[in-house]
Parts: C-alpha cells; structure tokens; sequence
DNA sequence: ACATTATCCTGCACGC
DNA sequence: TGCGTGCAGGATAATG
C-alpha cells in the first residue's frame, strides 16, 4: 500500500503500528500469535496468516498456528478499549473499581480487559494466588492488605511476563523452553500447594474458562 | 439488564 | 495403531 511505518505502540494486548496515509495497523496476537522481522519474505512457513513485505524484500510475518490472531486496519488516533495496565494503575484508582464492581468475581474482574489491560487466565490465576485471594469471591469483600499485595502483584507479574513469555514461540513453530513464565498454581491441577500449606491446587471453572488455585491459602 | 454459553481455530493429550 | 473426543487460549456474538 506504499505507507510507512512511523511508530509503534502497545495498549494492554494490541500492537498498533502507526502509518502514513493516518492509518493504524493493530495486530492482537491472541493465544498463539506472533510476529517476526523476515530477511526474504518469498519463504514463508504455512502457519503465517499474513505478511507485510518492505522495498528491500524483507518484511514482518505474522504466523498463527491456531489462527485465532486479529489483524485491523484502523484510522489514525484509533484506541482499543482497555483500561489501564497495572503499573499505570494508582492503587486507589484500582480500590475505585474493586469498589465499583461488588459482585463480580475477582478472577472476571481481572480478566476484564476493559477494566485493567494486560491479565489473561494465567496471569489472572498467578495474581490472586500471590495476594492469597480467592478467585471466586468478589475483591470488595477483601480486606485492604490483600487489595494491595493484588495491585502489586498484578504489575510484578506483567513485568516479568514481558520479559519472559510463558506461551511464547521462540522460533516459528517451536515452543519457547527454559524461558517460560514460572507459573505457582496454573496448570497444576492436584499438585501441592507450592507454600506448603497442605493443600492440593483445584480446578473449576469460571466464564467458560479454567480457573487453578489453593483452596487453603487463597480466601 | 444481567449472566452464561457458543464461536472462532488448530494441535495435542487422552481413552478405547 | 488409529480414531474420536475434548480442551487450551482471548474476545465477541448469541443465547438464556
């Protein structure tokens, strides 16, 4: 399309590239997506959903094995609707919303993108089990401590989430290994508690999805 | 107006 | 061995 590129951002999960010609290339990676710089953008492997080459032959993939990726073309001073992510979250901003929502599960809560970007299942279920919280329960009824060992995990947890992806393909087509985000509780389904409080870490499910945790530390 | 469920997609783990 | 089933992720549409 002849544009170039002038810039490039991310709110919360979407990657926005600024254009010329006022246009905005926002790409969500979802589960399995990723994206990679290319030298020669004529070999390409079969998971990549798109390609966007430059003059030279080089050019950015994006590959997808599942394909559940999103890719838009949006108008110049586009904004997803998310919320804040966690370290640009004053804690009470974040009792404001803890407050605001007295009935919804701390785990959706978390999980809602536009309330506070950036939590997915895992990270959500890593945050609550670090501020021994129940997943269940709604953060208002949490006493104060709690709330704020929760904001500080939240932003700790996308912190080191960055610098190592827990799903994350380190070469097209091959899981990320050695790098991978130290999770406590996700996935670990009948194994002990890593506090050793006794209990073994359950599974149930919320909102379609599956929700891990201690039922003896997190209350 | 709210809450739950289905949908998208592919690869893999699982049971028979 | 192979086949069928179900699950995983995030966001949204559709249903209750």
């Amino acid at each position: 399309m002849g544009a170039r590129i002038t810039g490039v951002r991310r709110a919360g999960k979407h990657i926005l590239i600024d254009l010329t010609a006022d246009k905005v290339l926002e790409i969500h990676l979802r589960m399995t997506g990723n994206l990679f710089v290319v030298p020669d953008v004529r070999f390409l492997n079969t998971t990549v959903r798109a390609w966007f080459g430059f003059e030279n032959g080089s050019g950015i993939v994006f590959e997808d094995p599942r394909a559940l990726g999103k890719i838009h073309l949006r108008d110049a001073g586009y904004l997803p609707d998310v919320g804040p992510e966690p370290d640009a979250l004053p804690f009470e901003r974040f009792l404001d919303m803890v407050r605001a929502a007295p009935r919804t599960p701390a785990k959706l809560f978390l999980m809602d993108q536009g309330r506070i970007a950036g939590l997915g299942n895992i990270y959500a279920a890593e945050a609550l089990f670090a501020a021994k919280l129940s997943p269940v329960k709604p953060l208002a009824a949490a006493k104060t401590a709690k709330l704020q060992a929760l904001h500080a995990a939240m932003a700790e947890i996308l912190q080191t989430a960055k610098a190592s992806a827990y799903l994350g393909y380190t070469d097209p087509g091959h899981f990320g290994e050695g790098e991978n985000y130290p999770v406590a509780v996700y996935d670990r389904e009948g194994e002990a508690c890593v506090r050793e409080c006794g209990r073994k870490i359950k599974r149930i499910r919320q909102g379609g999805r599956s929700t891990y945790y201690c039922p003896g530390c997190q209350r």
